[in-house]
DNA sequence: CTTAAGCTTGACGCTTACGTAAGCGTTATA
DNA sequence: TATAACGCTTACGTAAGCGTCAAGCTTAAG
């Protein structure tokens, strides 16, 4: 009924290697279950290995990732705990937005210095040479 | 007449220690004057320096920022290399692009918990726990 | 004069996030 | 039956990015 993955599916899917979804499962982040000795994964634990992936490309730690999973969890059994979780995903949130910032400056810096190199392509020889490097 | 800066004035303004500083001139990202034995930073250096904070809150690496930085002074050496800059900026483009599209996916799941957070809190006891955590 | 503030160069230490064997069990295919 | 193919654990290795002394120079203030 209920679909569920090797490491190696899960590996493959995501583009890791078995070492890293093991790692996430020795720092609490995954918690598979067993068919004898091999694990076996749940939905749930593709979509916490997906969160965490993305969790990781954009800085997170993996112990904060497993603190934000672990409040999730808390929050659901018991509500008194959601302003907690709240709390943490507030203060994310206000990180993040100002990573999108930092984005964006970058991406106005790259714009800037690709336009400076494309003038330096088109002028070669022509006139004397305006760019100023970092 | 042109503006230079302490080490400790860096650090102060942009908050890291100035193990940090010395550390990115270990690295190449840095290349302050001397004055007797102490480091004295212009305001290219204080560009770079912002640059580099920049980039490592986006995760690029030291010797990442520190191959842009030469690429980018070659380019303005010599313009024929300045297609291998252009390139190299292109593909981070695209890299901060995907970071971009992280970032909003992570702040949709963000609010998406926490309006489940909320309504954790304000059906308290009421009804059925509907909630799921991740 | 000496004490403190700020600078320097080593150089070892620590954490994070895995990599990389080593050595072994299970299943399936040739 | 052997030889992959996939899985397991244990455990040392490693690269990055600084932290943290240690030990010493210099210059201004008390």
């Amino acid at each position: 009924m209920a679909q569920t993955y090797s490491i190696t599916d899960l590996a493959q899917e995501f583009g890791v290697t078995t070492r890293t979804i093991r790692h996430y499962e020795e720092q609490g982040l995954l918690t598979p279950q067993r068919e004898g000795m091999s694990r076996v994964f749940s939905t749930r634990d593709r979509g916490r290995l997906k969160l965490a992936l993305r969790g990781k490309r954009l800085g997170f730690s993996l112990s904060e990732i497993r603190e934000l999973f672990e409040l999730s969890s808390l929050a659901c059994e018991d509500p008194k705990q959601a302003g907690v979780f709240l709390a943490r995903l507030e203060k994310r949130r206000v990180l993040l937005e100002q990573q999108r910032e930092d984005i964006d400056a970058m991406l106005g810096e790259i714009s800037f210095f690709a336009n400076q190199c494309r003038r330096l392509l088109i002028d070669t020889g022509k006139a004397k040479n305006t760019a100023n490097a970092i």
